[in-house]
DNA sequence: TCTGCTTTCACATTTGAAATGA
DNA sequence: ATCATTTCAAATGTGAAAGCAG
């Protein structure tokens, strides 16, 4: 945490409706957990897929944080992005996910913006803040305001947590980036790991329908020979999943080398080291002579070097929530907080937090931002949705000094971030008539820094 | 053309919010 | 104004079929 001491504003001073206040001590000070570390454990270590479709699905589990540590009367801004792990495509093959390939090239990113942004350090502090409505598509014509993923690659969440009092505070701010191992997900259009299906079905409320044995036996007695044959296949092949327990090998090893450090909270150094491993679960598919062009990881966390490997839960990883000055935080158990007891343990901590934000006059002030200098990359369609932001992020490689991804402005030469997303038209209902600038909105797809050539 | 992998679609079921009525 | 009930859109995994590449 030392190093976030380094923090500090760039490009000038802050507009004066920025908060004043001693931002770079108390930006250190932030903390960040994650909500049902447990279940997020459960689904990590069979290797979490995640569906993605044309409308968009949401995340299951959903992302859902805690945070501390922030000043109360200073203005927050949350993001959510979608990183890739590594530069590869998969398959799933005979039970485990292979290295099929070079990944496709980056989809023009999106960072999800928490329709309460931005609201003050006390309000995101009150309770639990939860990213239900975030949702990942696999069309990169989406106009939703989806996070656009491709199938079959793998992506982690990044939360980012900006202190600014609007979006066009932003581009002064300091980023604070969080990643949490146990979310990185394989992007599918389809589950293949039996074993994630059933665990989606105990847990997601909107599955039950499949959980009752009598209304499957149902369903699968309609179904023909063929199709009945293909279920006992599956049905043996889960059996083995829950008889043998053999997840992939890169889940496996990753929670292996992440219990494997009991005692000692990790230095830097260290921590970095174990984000190496848990995101190269296939590094022995990579030795046998799958390469690709693009630098994974370790690149990307050079230029983001804010960003923060978020201690695991108490449960697995006690120490780690100690080096962060608070005991363990009082995580619910697997068993209340998705155990399927009914409504009240999805979202009753939380029920408004990812509601509709009011669109007043200072958060149509958002679409200021304006839009980031345009990218090499083919370009998608026009994005009119209102929701989507174009904003950028100071490029930090080879400023080993430098802490925190400073915005800057939207017309300066360095890579953008992403796309702003908020809930979209499906969602809630549109804004107010977006600001003309938004019109550019698709004009700067996200480059990867590890993608650059 | 064949095969296998991936994606898309319609479906039944459940949830949850809004609308309606007492 | 409050509460209970109804309605309906959204969310979910399933399985068949289509699409696509080798």
């Amino acid at each position: 945490m030392q190093s976030i001491r380094d923090l500090k504003p760039n490009f000038g001073p802050p507009p004066q409706s920025m908060a004043a206040g001693p931002d770079t001590y108390m930006q250190g000070n932030i903390r960040l957990t994650l909500e049902d570390p447990d279940l997020w454990k459960s689904f990590h270590d069979l290797g979490t897929e995640m569906i993605i479709t044309k409308p968009g699905r949401r995340m299951f589990p959903h992302c859902k944080i805690n945070l501390a540590g922030l000043i109360p009367c200073a203005k927050y801004i949350l993001l959510v992005d979608m990183v890739p792990v590594d530069g590869f495509r998969y398959k799933w093959n005979k039970e485990k996910w292979e290295v099929a390939g070079k990944a496709e090239p980056q989809p023009p990113c999106r960072t999800y913006l928490h329709p309460d942004s931005p609201a003050p350090g006390s309000h995101w502090m009150k309770q639990s803040v939860s990213f239900l409505k975030l949702k990942l598509t696999n069309n990169t014509l989406d106009q939703h305001g989806h996070i656009i993923l491709h199938s079959m690659h793998r992506y982690h969440p990044r939360f980012h947590i900006v202190q600014a009092d609007d979006l066009f505070s932003v581009r002064w701010s300091v980023f604070q980036t969080f990643t949490f191992p146990e979310t990185s997900f394989t992007a599918v259009t389809a589950y293949q790991n039996t074993s994630i299906t059933k665990l989606k079905i105990d847990h997601n409320p909107f599955a039950k329908g499949f959980r009752d044995e009598s209304t499957n036996k149902k369903r699968r007695s309609s179904k023909s020979p063929a199709c009945q044959e293909k279920r006992a296949k599956m049905s043996d092949m889960s059996n083995r999943d829950s008889k043998e327990d053999s997840p992939p090998d890169f889940c496996r090893s990753a929670y292996e080398a992440y219990d494997g450090e009991e005692g000692d909270m990790p230095k830097r150094k260290e921590v970095e080291g174990i984000k190496q491993e848990r995101y190269s679960p296939w590094a022995a598919d990579r030795e046998h002579g799958v390469r690709t062009e693009s630098p994974p990881g370790a690149d990307h966390r050079d230029v983001y070097n804010t960003e923060q490997l978020v201690p695991a839960p108490a449960s697995y990883q006690p120490q780690r929530v100690h080096d962060f000055g608070k005991p363990p935080s009082p995580s619910p158990s697997v068993g209340s907080s998705h155990s399927g007891s009914g409504r009240s343990s999805f979202e009753s901590r939380a029920p408004d937090v990812a509601t509709v934000p009011d669109h007043d006059a200072s958060k149509l002030r958002t679409h200021e931002v304006g839009p980031p200098p345009c990218g090499p990359q083919p370009l998608p369609a026009p994005q009119d949705y209102p929701g989507v932001l174009n904003m950028s992020v100071a490029h930090q490689a080879g400023k080993p000094g430098m802490i925190g991804h400073h915005l800057y402005s939207p017309y300066g030469p360095e890579q953008p971030l992403g796309q702003w997303s908020t809930p979209g038209p499906t969602q809630y209902p549109p804004r107010s008539p977006p600001d003309r600038r938004l019109h550019n909105a698709h004009c700067a797809p996200w480059i990867s820094p590890w993608q650059r050539g």
